[in-house]
DNA sequence: GTCGTTGCAAAGCGTTTGCAGCCTA
DNA sequence: TAGGCTGCAAACGCTTTGCAACGAC
């Protein structure tokens, strides 16, 4: 926990273009997304590189996982408040929720210990419903 | 629509063992622990027979998919009533919640139409929050 | 110059598929 | 019998890892 042990990380151009790609998009990626995107600002990136690098990323928490039934794990900017996510059936694009729920204890049985939770909702985001 | 429709579908002594399974387990099984419990009825059993025999009984109805975050997919009997899961971080294992959530909608922005949704507890279970 | 990082390719892992023989109906 | 079903193994897609060269500090 001192300050030599995070002293490896280095800023390398393809971790600068791997950044920026998930800061762009302002959405959940995954990790073919993210080469697509970061391959723009840097052509010949690796996808063991991109998949190295959200893992670093992971770990010094500055992404975090967004898993999402029948699709591959996708990855979003950490740091922002708890929160759930919309997934529209429609255009296929995931969007943040603000609300939560409150007591998730008491919907587990008893001598059940719940230590966190997940939600998604479906349906159409705003501007599929509304055509 | 016929009758000559399912016709096909055969009782073979794999797809039992595989039947058993599930309605001896009592919750969500990924096909590895399909193998494994049906194995003890039929020895010899093949995982791409139980990954074939779980494709038939989806598309029969039977099953249903249960598609846990950072988990391979699990299985369960179909017809439950609406319900939702909780994974054990420390066994793996997953088991059924029989409650749910009043009034998903009002958890959606404006303008979103909530048609579905899906809610996962993690934590310990039972056996192993009490030690 | 060091040593963390990269790109390639091979290895892993879970899942699917091709095929010859088996077994239910 | 006929044709769906099975087990094996190879193929697959996604992710991880080994290794020699590269480049940030």
């Amino acid at each position: 926990m001192t300050d030599t042990d995070r002293g490896a990380s280095r800023d390398t151009r393809q971790r600068r273009a791997i950044r920026a790609a998930f800061e762009a998009a302002g959405r959940p990626l995954d990790p073919n997304e993210v080469l697509e995107l970061a391959a723009g600002s840097h052509s010949g990136l690796g996808i063991a590189t991109v998949y190295r690098n959200i893992k670093m990323l992971l770990e010094e928490g500055w992404l975090t996982a967004v898993e999402l039934p029948g699709e591959v794990t996708h990855y979003e900017l950490a740091g922002k408040a708890h929160h759930h996510h919309f997934h529209c059936r429609a255009c296929g694009k995931v969007f943040e929720l603000n609300a939560c729920l409150p007591n998730v204890q008491k919907l587990a049985p008893l001598g059940f210990q719940v230590s966190g939770h997940d939600l998604l909702l479906y349906g159409a985001c705003r501007d599929c419903s509304c055509p």
